[in-house]
Order: C-alpha cells, then structure tokens, then sequence
RNA sequence: GUCCCCAUCGUCUAGUGGCCUAGGACACCGCCCUUUCACGGCGGUAACGGGGGUUCGAACCCCCCUGGGGACGCCA
C-alpha cells in the first residue's frame, strides 16, 4: 500500500504555527515512506474562505518548503461528487431528510443543557419525516444507535465511542451543499489518504467519519491525532499570544528551517537531539515517538534555534535572507562590503535576521546621530587625540586589510600606554554610531576605507565641538 | 453539564518495572575567556500533581481524585 498523507486546511486566515505543524507531520511522514502528500482546501463554508487566505497558506508552505505533491485540491470545485454520495447514502438508507427547524434544534439543544445532558440531535426524522411546505430539508447521517466505534490511533492509542453518544449528524444543509464531516470522508476516500494526521481537536469527528466511511464501504485509513500546541500560558494558542502566523516568523527575522526544527521537536522527540537538518528529520521522524500531550509555543527556545541555525547554515543562503530584511530597511546593499561577509562577522552576536539587518546598516549607510550612552562614555576628554592618530594613521595605510588595521590599533594602545578599550571602543563608536559591533579590525576591513576615514574625521569634529 | 484526550524541572523533552540519589536542551544564576556586543568553556538552582492498589521492586502497569485541554453548529 502507498502512504499518502495529506494537510487540509479551511483558507479562513493564515496559516498559523499549529496548522504548520500538521503539515511539517504529514510531510515528513510521506517523505520517510516514499509516499505523497496532498494539499486539499477545505472552502465549504463559503462565508469564511477567501482566495486570501488559501494564497496565505500556499505562501506559507512555499516558504517553509513543505513542497505538496497534489493538489491544492478545492472542495468547492467537487461539489457534483459530494450530491452523489449524499444521494446514494439516501437511497441505502443511511441517510434521511430532516425537516427540523433550526430553532426547534435550538430549542432542544437548551433543554439537554439544562438537564446536563450532552446535547444531541433526538432522531426525530430517522423514520420518516414529513415534509413541511417551504422548508428546505437537510440531510442527516443515519448513525448506528448501538455498538462503540474504536480509533486505533497512532498516537493517542486505542480509542472506545459509544454510538450512543454519537447524533445524525447533517451531512448536507437546506440549501444542499455539504458539510465537514461528508467532504472529508468522501476526499480522503476518492484521494485514497492511508494516514489521517491532524490535529486532536478532530478526535471527537473520527468516529463520526469512521461510520460513514463504513456506510460507504470504504477501507478505513489509519488515524494520527496532534496535540495541541499551546500558547506560552499554557492556554489554546491565539494572536494574543503575539505572532502565530508562519509569515509573521519570516517577518521577525527566522529562518523557515529553524522554524520547522522548532516546530518538530514540539510534541516530537528523537532522543536527546535538539538540532536536525532536513533530511535528519525525515529519516528519524515515526508518529509513534509522537506525544500524546499537548506543548507549550515558547519564544525563547525558538530563538536559540534560530541562532544556531544563522551560526551553522551556509553564508551566502543566510545572505539570501539577510538581504530581503535589508530591503525590508529600505538599505541599498550594493554600496557596501558583501552581505556573505556580514553575515560571518554578525552570526554569532545576531539571534535573529531582523537583528543582524538593524546591526548591519551601518555598513552601508551614515549612521544619523551616535547611541547616547555610548558617546558619552567613549568620547571623553582626549578621545579626539586618540581618534586624530588613528585616521593619520589609517589614512597612510596602503593595503586596507584586516590584519594591518588590527596592529595599528594594537600599537597605538601600546604607545598611548592606554588599555585597548580606550582605543578601541572610541574608534568603535566613531564608526559604527554604537559602542556594539564585530570584531574592531573585522568591522574596519568591511566598512573599508572611504568611509572609515570620514566617519572618523565626523566623530574628531563631534567631540571638539562639544568642548 | 455530558463525552473524549492529556499529566516528568518555569518551558520543550529523555525515560516504556530494577541502569533514576530521574538525563538532555532553552531560560535563569555563578565563574572563566574577552578591546565592545556576543560566541565559547565550566559549574549551579529546578520536576516524576495527590491518593490508593499490583509487584520483591514503580516516573513507568491499574483505579480514583485533582488539574489542564478539546468536542458537543445547517464552522471546519
């Protein structure tokens, strides 16, 4: 049998992280079996779904590479399909019109409440209803009234329903068109999906789905229910929690490969490993080594990956990203050294791209006014002698090289008899506008000589303007 | 309320009856390194929710309680 998997968002939003993880799961299971894995549009509701939200999703994968081998498949475009099979469900008697008005189920509803009970449709149309003039009828599934169904889940493990507590539920509305549950069984039928990864959320439809599925004579697929992640508090994650939105990630600076190794490792573990590259995660990936708890979204751990990743990834792809957020800045980077180049001496004090780009910019654009805390504790008294030795003696240097620049520094503490902070960090602020930067010889080579000299020139005139 | 799911450091987790005086990672706190910011190195604080069983022996198995989450739509 071929494993196919498969992530069926409803295009009502963006994709967020929870959704993603599914996806990241469904993936990395077709991918460690030689399967497939379908993308499939869930836009019945056609109130909520806009061709917003399924480009938000598509963009969201495109950009964490979870690359679909099907689809998207639209469940609006298969509505002819889904009338079939609600008709032959009718015509076997498994399903039956029901002519209940919305406020009698209302009504219904609020009286099992109040004698807490759980609230359930009470079948009143199972044997034959009558029609009511002017009422558009629904369908409902005709689910059996005995007997339990049992979820062999792949995570959660063997799970017992009573049908008892199962209801007829609607499987097409007044108007004709289908519901969840219906598009969901028929698809993963005709689209021949082996494994069901979702999130839990979905438990309590499984057993609802497994009883048409049987109606229709369908073979049953195998079922891996998600937790849940959580939001830091520990409650369901939503936007007060701050960024849930893949594309938001890509915005505050992540790279998507830290973001999936994030997202992996959330209810998912191969021993003590922290860090995976892809190709790690799809060879160690088994639903079986799944959580069966929910986890908690936290920022921290995200962002340590994410540094890791900036630390270890290849320069120049790093640079690729880098260079988006510099555009983001609205920072020109042909006027300057190589963003390869920032990117070495920036990745070990950056945990995010957002932070390098802001940390780079003086490298290629004047800098405005110097960090204030800085100045005032670098650019004291005599700060400008200091400075005024440096720029004659870069100004004299031939080749404009790291090592060289470095010794002149070096040198000029040694001679000044002055510790090399007292050097080096003035010249720093000079610079770079801020007391923070790379290496002070790494910096200089980048930032190289034209502006290096002009800078230093501005600061001398900076310091003996204020005295 | 009813049904379903879940329960190890603050967080992510290892652990599947003896290897556990419970391991790793993030965060946090010290110390070291250091021309800034960092990186790095070393060390530390910190957990099996409670109660019953089963067993020679339970973090691991069973039951109850508690707590958290989910579902109960002509939403998906």
């Amino acid at each position: 049998m071929t494993i196919t998997t498969r992530f069926a968002p409803s295009p009502t939003g963006y994709l967020h992280v929870g959704g993603a993880r599914t996806a990241l799961f469904c993936w990395l299971y077709a991918r460690k079996l030689g399967g497939k894995f379908i993308l499939r549009i869930e836009d019945t509701d056609l109130e909520r779904s806009t061709q917003e939200s399924v480009n938000a999703i598509i963009d969201g994968m495109a950009w964490l590479g979870l690359e679909y081998d099907e689809g998207p498949y639209y469940q609006t475009h298969r509505f002819d399909r889904y009338k079939t099979i609600i008709q032959q469900l009718i015509e076997q008697g498994d399903a039956y019109y029901c002519y209940c008005s919305k406020e009698e189920l209302e009504t219904l509803r609020n009286q099992q409440m109040a004698n807490k009970e759980k609230p359930r449709y009470n079948g009143k149309c199972r044997h034959g209803a009558h029609a009511i003039e002017g009422r558009e009828p629904v369908v409902r599934f005709k689910n059996p009234l005995e007997g339990v169904v049992t979820i062999e889940d792949l995570v959660k493990g063997e799970i017992v329903v009573a049908n008892q507590e199962l209801d007829d539920l609607i499987i097409a509305r007044g108007d004709g068109s289908p519901t969840y549950n219906l598009t969901v069984v028929v698809d993963d039928m005709d689209m021949a999906v082996s494994h069901v990864i979702r999130g839990d959320d979905h438990i309590n439809n499984t057993p609802r789905q497994m009883n048409i599925l049987k109606a229709l004579n369908a073979p049953l697929p195998q079922y891996a229910h998600l937790p849940m992640i959580l939001g830091p508090d520990g409650a369901r994650l939503s936007k007060r929690h701050g960024a849930v939105s893949v594309m938001q990630y890509r915005d505050d600076g992540y790279l998507p490969e830290a973001l999936l190794n994030y997202l992996v490792r959330l209810g998912w573990s191969h021993g003590d490993q922290e860090l995976f590259t892809i190709d790690e995660m799809i060879a160690y990936f088994e639903l079986d080594k799944v959580n069966a708890s929910a986890a908690a979204f936290n920022t921290e751990k995200l962002l340590w990956i994410n540094h890791q990743y900036l630390m270890s990834s290849k320069p120049e792809q790093v640079a690729q990203h880098l260079s988006w957020h510099m555009g983001q800045l609205g920072i020109d980077v042909s006027n300057g050294p190589s963003l390869e180049a920032v990117v070495i001496a920036q990745r070990e004090r950056c945990k995010t791209l957002v932070e390098m780009a802001a940390a780079s910019v003086y490298f290629f654009k004047d800098f405005d006014a110097y960090d204030e805390k800085a100045a005032k504790k670098n650019f004291t008294a005599g700060a400008d002698q200091v400075l005024q030795q440096l720029l004659e003696q870069f100004s004299a240097l031939l080749d404009w090289e790291g090592e060289a620049l470095h010794q002149i520094v070096l040198d000029l503490a040694e001679t000044l008899q002055l510790g090399l902070g007292k050097v080096a960090q003035p010249l720093r602020v000079a610079i770079c506008g801020t007391a923070m930067s790379p290496a002070i010889d790494v910096t200089l080579s980048l930032l190289g000589r034209e502006k290096t000299l002009s800078r230093i020139q501005a600061a001398i005139d900076h310091i003996q303007n204020k005295i």
